[in-house]
DNA sequence: CTTGTCCCTATAGCTGCTACAGGGTGCAAT
DNA sequence: ATTGCACCCTGTAGCAGCTATAGGGACAAG
């Protein structure tokens, strides 16, 4: 009826060092432990472990799913923050399949023009040299994190 | 004739620190200082680090930049490399793009559903409990970085 | 008795920056 | 002269979300 650490992630398709990550965080609770000092997890948990999980997989951050749990954990609260957070995640996703779009059509481009076969006449090297021969002012993209 | 890091840096959109970075790397070849000890810079130096942002831009990876500014160094050589790059990050975009579209989805249908106003009834809540009720296998995209 | 598998803590590494802390230099205005 | 400002330096730590390693303990099967 209780559960190991390995097993547990091993259930949620996860691994160890992630469920201790996630309860460092907060997200998982400090479960009991063992005579010998090992963590043990009742049902609850796997369950709270799958959610992160499937959320992660959906591509919530770890404090939206920090919220999302304490809704979780409330059922007669309202959900408009949830619904917000959804939202959220839609427009990011959205937004960042635009830039990835005009991203692939810039690429896609470059590598039809490219009619040389010496770094001194490529196409690509000539293109990453001089923004003018893009189409997209693709500049405005970038963000330091996440990029491709 | 000879630029500063903040007017390189100016000149080309990066900042500062992120200079200093891409020398550390060996990216940007460490310059030569004035009598006080601060970096000075020539217009091949800038035309590198515009193209070393103009590539960021464009999705790739400071390794990779690494290897497509060998390249441009070498104009005799062959730019299968290159063309490689492009290839491989062309696809990677597109995975994205699929993973992201699956994505859009699966929210944009989650966040229909939800007829509930508390989270004890709401569909976006119950759906991340469960996945049974998505309509993909989104889970294997589930990568730990630059998710969304 | 060794081997293997699991568990523990604590720490460092990944990417590509960004932001300090703590100091120096040089120019212009007061 | 000194005050202020803008720039420069090095070195380190932080972001997200893990993942991997070191260095150890516990327990069962062969
Ligand atoms: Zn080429
Ligand atoms: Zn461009
Ligand atoms: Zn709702
Ligand atoms: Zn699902």
């Amino acid at each position: 009826m209780d559960y190991s650490i390995g097993k547990i992630a091993k259930e949620t398709g996860s691994n160890v060092q992630t469920v201790r990550y996630y309860e460092k965080l907060g997200l998982m609770p400090e479960p009991w432990r063992n005579q010998a000092g090992q963590r043990r997890y009742g049902p609850n948990d796997l369950k709270r472990l799958a959610f992160i999980r499937h959320a992660r997989s959906l591509g919530f951050s770890l404090p939206q799913i920090k919220e999302l749990l304490s809704l979780a954990d409330q059922p007669e609260k309202p959900c408009a923050t949830a619904d917000a957070i959804v939202a959220e995640n839609l427009a990011k996703i959205r937004d960042r399949i635009h830039a990835l779009q005009q991203l692939e059509q810039e690429l896609k481009r470059i590598q039809a023009c490219d009619m040389g076969n010496t770094s001194g006449s490529c196409r690509v090297i000539e293109t990453l040299a001089n923004h003018q021969l893009c189409l997209h002012d693709h500049h405005q993209n970038i963000e330091s994190k996440s990029f491709v």
